[in-house]
DNA sequence: CGTCGATAGATGCATATGCATCTAAATCGG
DNA sequence: CCGATTTAGATGCATATGCATCTATCGACG
């Protein structure tokens, strides 16, 4: 009749604990560094967001999915990013409602630069912290949480 | 010569990647849920960490290092609290400069309620995405990732 | 003891965020 | 084809946040 000592929804709930957790103490180092002098992080995030989008354009409410952050917020932040040269807007050709994003060429090389000294900041915190083997598996269970989660409906 | 494809950059920073990600994706789902309606997510994380402890009493600048928010950011949300009747304030007795908190009686009702929800959520989130051994595995992997990085001095 | 640097919080001020709402364009139903 | 509903973004306004700075206390040292 003993469980092993844990509920399923207390497991859970410790789980996400520490996950949240590691989560502030890893951005807590990464916000401390001098990557985020230029450009806030919700910034840096659209800015990378961008960055790997194929065909160099997006829509801003896909953008939205992927950012912590209300739509309004969004819309203004990128106006934001826009007066300092970082984006450039288009109408949609086929939605006359939507707007595309694509980083200018000085967006693309703030964001080279800021991603170079943000993988070595990661780099030097996760490397220490865990084996290979164990990021790789952290990896999976996070990549398959976020695919269970983000899966609709 | 060649690696199993990736370099230990280039894993670290995709780790993270996929860490923050998941992170978003749950919380975007958490912040959504009727929980968050009466007390933001950072002042809800306050009332948490001061049910969690155990003299009651806790110092702002030791709640401090729990949240993800600015010294003088995080005076002004425990005013708010605090004038809301959630949190009580004490000088501290061997510090003039410092202050203790602990939650009123509402206040620790009121994380109680929310808390139970919140798990509710949590458990909904993550026991469909991953099996209890991966639930403990992602969990001992974030905690040693988040003690390896606080241990900073 | 008295001065000096460090630490705990509070506060002025500029900016960022979210909610509610608004406009315009797309989609649906007849 | 037209009106009703939905969706993409923008905007007014109140609030939250961060940076720099200020005050008060602590601790070290002469």
């Amino acid at each position: 009749m003993a469980t092993d000592g844990e509920s399923p929804v207390r497991l859970a709930a410790e789980t996400w604990e520490s996950l949240f957790r590691a989560q502030v103490a890893v951005m807590r180092k990464l916000q401390a560094g001098p990557a985020f002098r230029k450009v806030a992080l919700n910034e840096y995030d659209v800015l990378f967001t961008l960055s790997r989008c194929p065909s160099g354009w997006l829509r801003l409410n896909e953008l939205n999915d992927h950012v912590l952050l209300s739509q309004s917020s969004l819309s203004r932040l990128v106006e934001r990013l826009e007066k300092r040269g970082l984006v450039a807007r288009m109408a949609a050709p086929e939605d006359g409602r939507g707007v595309l994003l694509k980083l200018t060429d000085a967006g693309a090389e703030l964001q080279k630069d800021i991603g170079r000294e943000h993988v070595r900041d990661i780099s030097g915190l996760l490397g220490p912290a865990l084996t290979a083997a164990e990021q790789k598996e952290l990896r999976r269970l996070t990549e398959k949480l976020r695919h269970s989660v983000g899966a609709r409906h």
